[in-house]
DNA sequence: ACTTGGCACTCGGGAACACAGAGTGCTAGA
DNA sequence: TCTAGCACTCTGTGTTCCCGAGTGCCAAGT
C-alpha cells in the first residue's frame, strides 16, 4: 500500500511545504527532490496518499497539502528529531548557567526555548508536590502576625501571611519552628498532610490553636500550589504564522493557566522524559495548532513539563530538537542547585 | 480661533470615530450629535480644524479621522475622567481582596485592568528600594551553604542561596542572623549599602570572610531587583485592533522589560497618583499605541506604576476611569498588608 | 505491472473596468 | 455668520475576463 517511493513523496511535500507555505505541486517536487521519476509518477502517488488521507488539495488544481494525518506518519516514522548545532548548545549552556534562582531559571528557560524555535515557549514551574521540604521558616512581623516561609529543595519559597488568633511571643515562634523543622524536614511534600496531622496532640494544650492556624495556612498553600504556574514566551512570533482558529483564541488561551496545562499534556508515566507531540486536532483544546513538549525535573524524577506551541505547519524536526535539548539542560541545572 | 462650538465638533469627532472605527463625515456628525446646526456649518468648523492640525483626512472625499493632536486636546480639555460604575467597583473590591500574597496582588491587578479596559495591562512590581527591611532570614541548606531571604514591609520576598567560603555551624548562622537584623530591621532598602558598611569591622576577625560573602550577594540583590520586573495581560486583546505600527512589534515590546519600562514611565515628581497619557507619536519608543498611566503604592509613597496600553484610538475617560480606580485599590491593599 | 508523455479540464487569483455612494469644497443667498 | 445647493473626487465593491498552475485520465512505452 505505502512503499518506500511514497513515503518519500509524503516526506518531500511536509518538507517543502514548511518551508514554503504554499501547497506543492506534483512538478516541483520531482525537480527539487531528486526522485528520479516523472511528475506524472508522483501525481499518481499523490492521488494514492489522498486516498488515505495524509495530503489534501485546498481546492481542485492546487499543489496538496498534509493532513494531521500526514503529519503524524511524518512526525512517526519518516524524520528524527534534528540535534541543535554545537554553537546553539554553547549558548544554551551558557545562557542557563547564569541564573540566580529559580524564578531567573524558568525566565531564562522559556525566552530561550522562544528564540531557538521562533515559536510559542510555555514552561510549567516544578511541581511542589514531588519536591521536598528543605526549610520552614516563621518570621515574626508584629505581636500577632508571623510570615511563613517554606523553601522546597528545588529552590522554591512559598511565603504566606498568617494572621494568629493571639499574641505569641518571640520565643514561642522559634520553638514552634524547630518542631515543624524536626518533623518536616526532607519530607516530600506529598505527606506533609500525614508528618503534621497528629501534630497540635503532641503539643502543650496552649499552643494547639496557634499551631492549628499556621497547619492550615500551611497545607492551603500546598494545595493552592498544586495546579502548578505556568509562564510563555514568543508571543510575537505568532504574529506571521496564520492560524486556522484566530490569532486571539491562541492568545486566550496562553493566558488562561488551566488550558496551558491541559496543552501540555500529562508526562508519560512510562517514559517521562519522551518527547509528547500533539498535532493539530488531536489537541482537544486548540484546533490548528501543534504543540511538542516534555517533562523535565531533576535526576529521575519528573518535575514539570515544558514545550513550545505553534501552527501545525511548524519544523518538526528542529523543534523536537529544541525542547527535547532545553529540557535535557534545564533538568541538569535544576539537579545541581 | 477655536470657538466652542469648533471644540464640540472635535470632541463629537472624537467620540464617534473611538465608538465606529469609521472616518466620520460632517452629516452623520450634525445628525447623531444634536449640534443645531447644517453640515454645511461643521464642515467649515472640521475645515478649520484641519488647518489647526487637529484631524485629517485618510483621503480625500472621505471623513476626519483625529490626529494625536487632536487626542491631546479631547484629552485634556474636551473631556473628564469617567468614573466606574458601583457594580464595577465592588467587583475591583472583592476581587483584589481575595490575594494572598504579593504576587497574587500584581497578577490579579493585572488581569482585572485588562478585563476592565478590554486593553493589554501593564503592570510594575512595587519597587524594593523605597520600601523597607522586614526581616532578614538565613537558612542553612548544607554545610557551606545557606539561602539568604530578605522580606520587605511590602510583603516582597527575595532569595538567594550563597556558597559560603568555610563550613559554618548553624548556631554561628544564628548568630549572624540576628546581627544582620539589629542592624537592618526597619531600615530602608536604600539605606542598607551605608548601614551594612562597617559591619565587618565590628564583627570577631574569623566570621569576616563569611559576612562579607553573604553581604556582597545581599548587596547585590539590591542592585539588581532595582530595575523592576513587569508583568502584562490581555494581549489577547490586541487580536482586534490594528496598530499603525505592526502587531509583532508590540508584542515584542511587550515582551522586553526594559522597553515596557520606558513605556510606563517615570512618575511625576509633583503629583505621584496624577494619571500619565501618552498618545501615538508622543511616545518614542512604539509608535501608534498609546499608553494611559499612573503611580501607585502604600500611603504618599509611590511604589512602582501600572498602566494599560492600546491603540490610539482608544476611549480615553472610560480608560483613565479604569486605571485611576485600579491604582487607588491596589494601593489600598498594599497599605492595609 | 509500472512508468511516462500527452492532453483536456478546473479553478483560484489578478487585472481591468464600471459604478454607486459618501464626503468634500465652493459659491451664492438668507 | 450660517445655510442650501451643486459639481467633483475619491474608495470600495462587484463583474468580467483571462492566465496559468495543477490535476486526472488515457494510451503508449519499457
Amino acid at each position: 500500500m505505502l512503499d518506500d517511493r511514497k513515503l518519500a513523496v509524503l516526506r518531500a511535500i511536509v518538507e517543502d511545504y514548511v518551508s514554503t507555505n504554499e501547497p506543492v505541486g506534483s512538478k516541483a517536487l520531482a525537480e527539487r527532490h531528486n526522485l528520479k521519476v516523472s511528475p506524472a509518477t508522483v501525481r499518481n502517488d499523490m492521488a494514492a496518499l489522498e486516498e488515505d488521507g495524509y495530503i489534501t488539495q485546498p481546492h481542485t488544481s492546487a499543489g496538496r497539502v498534509p493532513t494531521d494525518k500526514g503529519y503524524r506518519l511524518f512526525v512517526d516514522r519518516l524524520s528524527q528529531v534534528k540535534p541543535l548545532s554545537g554553537a546553539e548548545r554553547r549558548a544554551i549552556e551558557t545562557f542557563l548557567a547564569g541564573a540566580v534562582d529559580l524564578d531567573d531559571v524558568v525566565t531564562r528557560t522559556v525566552r530561550l526555548l522562544a528564540q531557538l524555535t521562533r515559536q510559542v515557549a510555555v514552561v510549567q514551574y516544578p511541581t511542589l508536590t514531588r519536591s521536598t521540604v528543605r526549610h520552614v521558616e516563621l518570621v515574626p512581623l508584629s505581636e500577632r502576625r508571623v510570615m511563613l516561609v517554606l523553601i522546597t529543595n528545588t529552590g522554591r519559597v512559598e511565603q504566606r501571611v498568617i494572621e494568629l488568633p493571639e499574641v505569641v511571643e518571640d520565643t514561642r515562634i522559634a520553638h514552634l519552628r524547630a518542631v515543624l523543622n524536626s518533623c518536616l524536614d526532607g519530607c516530600g511534600l506529598s505527606s506533609v498532610p500525614e508528618q503534621v496531622a497528629d501534630l497540635p496532640e503532641r503539643l502543650p494544650v496552649e499552643d494547639r490553636p496557634v499551631v492549628a492556624t499556621i497547619l492550615s495556612v500551611l497545607l492551603e498553600t500546598l494545595v493552592e500550589r498544586h495546579d502548578e504556574k505556568i509562564v510563555f514566551a514568543g508571543a510575537a512570533n505568532l504574529a506571521g504564522a496564520d492560524f486556522t482558529t484566530g490569532l486571539r483564541d491562541v492568545l486566550e488561551a496562553l493566558e488562561e493557566q488551566v488550558v496551558l496545562m491541559r496543552l501540555l499534556g500529562e508526562t508519560s508515566p512510562d517514559i517521562p522524559s519522551a518527547l509528547t507531540v500533539r498535532i493539530g486536532s488531536e489537541n482537544p483544546y486548540l484546533h490548528g495548532t501543534s504543540i511538542v513538549a516534555t517533562g523535565y525535573g531533576s535526576g529521575d524524577k519528573q518535575l514539570a513539563r515544558l514545550g513550545v506551541l505553534g501552527p501545525t505547519r511548524m519544523d518538526y524536526p528542529v523543534t523536537m530538537g529544541a525542547v527535547r535539548a532545553v529540557a535535557r539542560y534545564v533538568s541538569q541545572i535544576l539537579a545541581a542547585s
